[in-house]
DNA sequence: TCAAAAGTGTTCCGAATACACCCATGC
DNA sequence: GCATGGGTGTATTCGGAACACTTTTGA
């Protein structure tokens, strides 16, 4: 697969034999959210293998030799937690020269965001064990995996405030203060209820359904779901959202 | 450097050796911007060797086996402009199986933005020509290029907004008006003149100096500069910069 | 004196905020 | 009834947009 040319694409100045240049270790890794009671969660695995035996890590794996960088998310994505078209996005590559104690592995940083309800995340060979930890929460991380998480963190808080994806933490049908709790954990702050609402229902973005809650003790709210056809429609007119 | 442990970090559902895994080739390319006459500009470089010999393409070389990611991006970009401490950024990191026709070479995008006054960039082994192209006029590409300086141009697009960043883009001292020249040629939109200077002061980030311009043929403009320390220590405490 | 761009002030409008209040349900 | 959260209306404030106007320089 790989000829060699020792001459193509790089500076000239290093004198170092091009076979040098083809010994990296590719992985990508995913921080994948969740929201319950309130809280943002972080999906974590106990790691069943050397190095760090024992330790929380995000769940990551190689990439293989034939596999495109979002292939490789997807996949780990799919293997966790056994949903499909779950919503990721890459975020950022770390690359540090001693960032993996087996050699030169750059990692590709994806994070996911998921409905918690639907699904039970399972263990496996590679991870004892699997588990939702609130974001306030976190154990200790091995490899440089607490720098990537925030770094997710950071870039996930960013992204929700001028894209539609704070729907893809809750079920297809929510409740606006179900919404509103969402974006509250997400960017960690408070929103007045009236004045969330009002925001919310002028963007025409969530579409109220002939449904409501039940067995709740008090008066049950109305079920919306979120409009993605009229979204993606209006962004190629260069609407956009914004909290 | 590259332990053998087959066990390590990966789906124990695959069975190829862990070897197979190491062979990826890492590179980085910088999508450099700058600003000179009202418009955005890109230096590209004229390949000097196969592949897509002659084509013009982002300039980029591969990674060291001991160098780190931003070294490397520093390192391209020092090379070609002769200039230090140019503010780069990470955006994204691209690895289509076939992106690359020697191998597989994950490529890591950043982006870049020169002060175009104060440097002339220099031909050299690997590039025939260098040469800055107006972002409306650019020529073919080589390899998948045309999507990393898309994506490049569409990630400083949305950063600009929430960071002072435009400055990079002009000399040390400035006036107003040269400011709004260089956000409306990143947005490719028109400000208001009246407007635009009334928020970019009520920001309170730009420090006027005690200078005008010369030799201009009307009333010379105020030269200010930008304080950087200001930004820096503002930003600690959350607060923020939009446009 | 005229052109060209610098620079200021004022009005208007819409969006964000604060907050008071009423409604429906389970217990 | 009453506790709980659902849901609505209004008054106020603040920032952005539009735009008219004055100032200073070189030629």
């Amino acid at each position: 697969m790989h000829k060699k040319n020792p001459d193509i694409y790089f500076l000239s100045e290093n004198n170092l034999p091009f076979s040098d240049f083809l010994h990296f270790g590719m992985s990508t890794d995913c921080v994948i959210f969740g929201y319950k009671d309130k809280s943002l969660r972080v999906l974590l695995i106990q790691r069943g293998a050397e190095p760090y035996l024992d330790n929380w890590a995000i769940p990551g794996d190689l990439v293989y030799p034939e596999e495109d960088l979002d292939s490789s998310a997807d996949r780990i994505l799919q293997h966790l937690t056994g949903l499909e078209n779950i919503y990721f996005e890459q975020f950022h590559t770390f690359g540090r020269v001693d960032r993996h104690p087996v050699g030169r592995v750059i990692t590709v940083g994806y994070y996911s965001l998921v409905r918690t309800d639907n699904h039970k995340p399972v263990a496996s060979t590679w991870a004892k064990e699997v588990k939702w930890f609130d974001i306030n929460e976190l154990p200790p991380l091995g490899f440089d995996h607490e720098e990537i998480l925030q770094k997710a963190l950071a870039n996930l808080r960013k992204k929700v405030r001028t894209e539609p994806i704070g729907f893809e933490l809750l079920p297809e049908k929510f409740t606006l203060l179900e919404l509103q709790g969402v974006y509250e954990a997400l960017l960690n702050m408070r929103f007045d209820k009236p004045n969330f609402r009002k925001k919310i229902l002028s963007m025409d973005l969530v579409t109220p359904l002939n449904e409501v809650e039940s067995n709740v003790a008090h008066r049950p709210a109305k079920l919306f779901n979120f409009d993605k056809e009229r979204y993606d429609a209006r962004k190629k007119n260069e609407i956009s959202f914004e909290l």
